[in-house]
DNA sequence: CGCTCTCCCCTCGAATGTCTAGGGAAGAGT
DNA sequence: ACTCTTCCCTAGACATTCGAGGGGAGAGCG
């Protein structure tokens, strides 16, 4: 099954860790439910992301027993039976949180990436 | 478990996936045994990232399983046994192709991060 | 000499989060 | 009737990180 190779996930999606802040800032605009929030991050990025179902609903899941996020059942724009979530105060917390984290992540290695030529 | 709220991961340290790319990138400039790889990532980061040996290991011999890297026994500046590494061929392609998903990666999200107020 | 410190290597198990690959229900459009 | 799309969900495999260990061996000091 290697020789086929066909291989490594080249759409590369998401690295561990990013998907719950980019949920909460799909949330931080307006309540939205679960397959509307993988269209508006893939949308917002311009498709370079791909949000996978089964990442994605776990999670909301996940945030939910975290108190970020609250979940209510309600009617979806297509007329379909969609469960709604909206960020808790914890949430918008939380996001303002991963968001400083990202940054100084992102700083950090982009430090080391152009890091002077070392010894 | 809130009151007390010293806690978090405060460190913080990396996301899965990144690894990898800093070591190729600590490696791109000279030849570096492991305790030398973490040392210098901390040290061009800031001390911002901290590497942990737990994780460090583990990643250098897939990342030699993989080709990407390959390994001698040398002496250490500090005069002692020490695995060096080197990038192979293969080990420095790879290192540009994890540039360039890192830095779509970053472009994606912080599109998402800044993403107009949205309906 | 014995002691401690630092350097340097390693492994294991738990925890976490993602992906693939399913399954299912129900409205909309033909 | 049929298919498409929307919408929800789970289970198992997988990858990676982390914390907590264990160990050897040179250096410096009393």
């Amino acid at each position: 099954m290697k020789e086929t190779g066909r291989q490594q996930p080249d759409r590369a999606v998401l690295l561990q860790g990013t998907l719950d802040m980019l949920v909460l800032r799909a949330l931080s605009c307006s309540a939205r439910h679960g397959y509307d929030i993988a269209r508006w991050i893939e949308e917002s990025s311009a498709d370079a992301l791909e949000v996978e179902e089964g990442s994605l609903y776990p999670a909301l899941h996940r945030m939910e027993r975290k108190g970020w996020i609250s979940a209510e059942w309600g009617q979806s724009a297509a007329n379909r039976r969609a469960k709604f979530y909206k960020l808790t105060r914890a949430g918008r917390a939380q996001l303002t949180v991963e968001i400083r984290e990202w940054e100084l992540l992102v700083r950090a290695i982009s430090q080391v990436l152009h890091s002077p030529a070392t010894e």
